[in-house]
RNA sequence: GCGGCUGUGGUUUAGUGGUAUGACAUUGGCUUCCCAAGCCAAUUACUCGGGUUCGAAUCCCGGCAGCCGCACCA
């Protein structure tokens, strides 16, 4: 068993993640998230939103998970997130039928499936494998498609990530953010992509959770204000020089910007805050790289783009979250797509006088004179420079055909005019974070089994080391913060304990109560579920009026009054208190 | 989607043409019980469909799922 199997094992046992539809067979590339797998995502959720939506201000927003076809053929995902493939009919391989015809036409991927089978048949191309003849093409699209409405619709399709929801939305959340430069928005939400054959369990899906930032900033200025808070944090960075030399470096963010390696600020300061996030829920840092996308690999408009990398056991290095500096291609698309201007308007700070030279040709006789033809001649000599057009008869050209013009039918001059600001499209940061991912990574790296010296018992049956296994969660994600125990299933016990699970409840923590077994095999249960401390009441409870708590990593415990334990764990878990300053010792 | 391997309680595992072994876990009970102790009892399984057969969990075919390889991976 290696440790994926393990992890997946523990993780569908104790109520992580179950297989999706098991009681019908199940379905590939599903998962549901069971009752501890859910709070952990949602904890992971929680910490993800403190960051970004709190503390950045990036307001979280939420729209529908189908979207309408404009969208999609805007976005490109209609045209370029499909592939026409192939299959052939002796040996059934499928082939990307573009690739097949590539050497004999310029430009492949341009091609419609008729196109495709026209070229295939003529050329008399075979299967490049078995030799067999080839079926018809067709496209296969990784986005599932719907029919909006009833008699088939309008075409819909599931969104295959949340970032157009941003994007559509750009008009409304520039008004709501009252016409400033930057801003952002979050959604944190399903997004849908009909993989030809997931695997590898919760790392490709077919329904996942994507959390995604775009963030709208003014193109000539990509400074961070905040830049100096990461300065001198310190990154594992594996860039495109790195990877053609084979080395990741460590480098602080300040020296990296300062080299040149990260393009700008802006986007440094999103990879360390995406450092920050993903070791704040677990994430080791040694295990945790940067790797910068490839020339050949970014998206033709992205000017610099990096993953978040995280290495597992099974699959290695992994990608996990996505920061890209997308430019304007987004809004442009949709711009042109919806024939709708998407830009923000930046006042200057001081106006600008700007000198300009204005043609203003006089329509009221242009009209008459050229009849239909009128606007064609009056755009012909605003093209004109000062010179063409100082004389007493201009001659120009629309549709091939000559045109004169007397002098008195167009004014020219210099003007100058005060500007006090310019129209930009703004560019786009996006943070891209695969929410299912990072939640498997976290129980990965979270994941230990040790060997402890088994207790010297009254049954000598017992081998003398004994694996524990420990889900070593950061205490703020864990789905279950702490376990109230009773020494023993004895009602004297049970009734205080009790209390004790609703005080701790009204502070907000996640507790469970739990009185089967011996004490021991309930705090190897918590030990297995990742939870951080146990409450243990015993007979000694009922004298001095006070507990034990345990500390999962070190086994150690403390003693601590009742009264105000909901305080103590509530500091043990979110504000970092040390454990042993949570009581005296004990032993 | 193609090819290979695999599919037995919650988990893990033994096994055979005549309905199944064990372990761990789980539940209840007993035991003043702080790191999976012990004792008693209980619950739970042959991936699904079709075929061959008197009889299939076992043999054959197909589906589904898992793993590996190929292809795919905005």
């Amino acid at each position: 068993m290696d440790k994926y199997e393990k992890v997946i094992e523990l993780a569908k046992r104790r109520g992580f993640l179950w297989n999706s539809f098991e009681l019908y067979g199940g379905a590939a590339g599903f998962y549901d998230y069971a009752p501890l797998g859910s709070t952990l995502k949602r904890r992971i959720e929680q910490i993800w939103r403190e960051l970004y939506v709190i503390h950045e201000g990036f307001m979280e927003i939420e729209t529908p998970t189908i979207g309408i076809e404009d969208v999609f053929v805007a976005s490109g995902h209609v045209g370029g997130f499909s592939d026409p493939l192939c299959e052939c009919k002796k040996c059934g391989e499928a082939f990307r039928a573009d690739h097949l015809v590539d050497n004999i036409v310029e430009v492949a991927d341009a091609l419609s499936n008729t196109e495709l089978d026209k070229i295939i048949k003529d050329n008399d191309i075979k299967c490049p494998e078995c030799g067999g003849d080839l079926g018809d093409a067709y496209e296969f699209n990784l986005m599932f498609q719907t029919a909006i409405g009833p008699g088939g619709g309008r075409p819909g399709y599931m969104r295959p990530e949340t970032a157009q929801g941003m994007f559509v939305n750009f008009q409304r959340l520039l008004k709501f953010y009252r016409d400033k430069l930057p801003f952002g928005a979050t959604q944190i939400g399903k997004s849908y992509r009909n993989e030809i054959s997931p695997r590898q369990g919760v790392i490709r899906l077919r329904e996942f959770t994507q959390a995604e930032a775009e963030i709208f900033i003014d193109p000539r200025d990509k400074t961070h204000p905040n830049i100096e808070r990461f300065a001198d944090t310190s990154l594992n960075l594996y860039s495109q020089e790195g990877q053609e030399r084979g080395t990741v470096e460590q480098i602080t963010i300040g020296d990296a910007l300062k080299q040149g390696i990260i393009a700008h600020e802006f986007l440094a300061y999103h990879i360390a805050l995406t450092n920050h996030f993903l070791q704040r829920v677990g994430i080791s840092p040694e295990h945790l790289r940067f790797r910068q996308h490839k020339k050949d690999e970014m998206a033709h408009y992205a000017i610099d783009c990096w993953d978040a990398e995280i290495e597992t056991d099974r699959f290695g290095w992994i990608e996990v979250v996505g920061i890209a500096d997308r430019t304007d291609y987004d809004l442009n698309a949709h711009a042109k797509t919806s024939k709708t201007e998407l830009s923000a308007y930046i006042e200057y700070d001081e106006p600008k006088m700007v000198t300009s030279f204005v043609v203003k040709p006089n329509m009221g006789k242009l009209g008459p004179a050229f009849k239909g033809k009128a606007k064609a001649v009056a755009d012909a000599l605003k093209a004109l420079t000062q010179e063409e057009l100082e004389q007493d008869e201009i001659t120009v050209v629309v549709d091939g055909e000559e045109f004169v013009v007397s002098s008195e039918l167009v004014e020219f001059a210099e003007e100058t005019v005060k500007v006090s600001g310019e129209t930009v499209v703004p560019h786009v940061i996006e943070p891209s974070f695969g929410i299912d991912r990072i939640l498997y990574c976290t129980m990965e790296h979270a994941f230990n089994e040790e060997m402890v010296t088994a207790q010297e018992g009254k049954d000598s049956k017992k081998p003398e080391e004994e694996s524990r296994i420990v889900f070593k969660l950061q205490s703020e994600v864990a789905p279950v913060q702490v376990a109230v125990l009773p020494l023993m299933t004895k009602s004297e016990l049970i009734i205080p304990a009790k209390d004790i699970v609703s005080l701790i409840r009204d502070r907000g923590l996640l507790v469970s109560y739990d009185d089967s077994g011996t004490i021991g095999r309930r705090y190897r249960r918590n030990d297995e579920i990742g939870t951080p401390y146990s409450i243990t009441i015993d007979y000694e409870s009922l004298d001095d009026k006070s507990v034990t708590i345990r500390d999962r990593d070190s086994m150690n415990q403390v003693r601590t009054p009742i009264d105000g334990i909901e305080d103590v764990i509530y500091s043990l878990v979110y504000e970092g208190k040390e454990f042993k300053t949570a009581g005296t010792p004990v032993q």
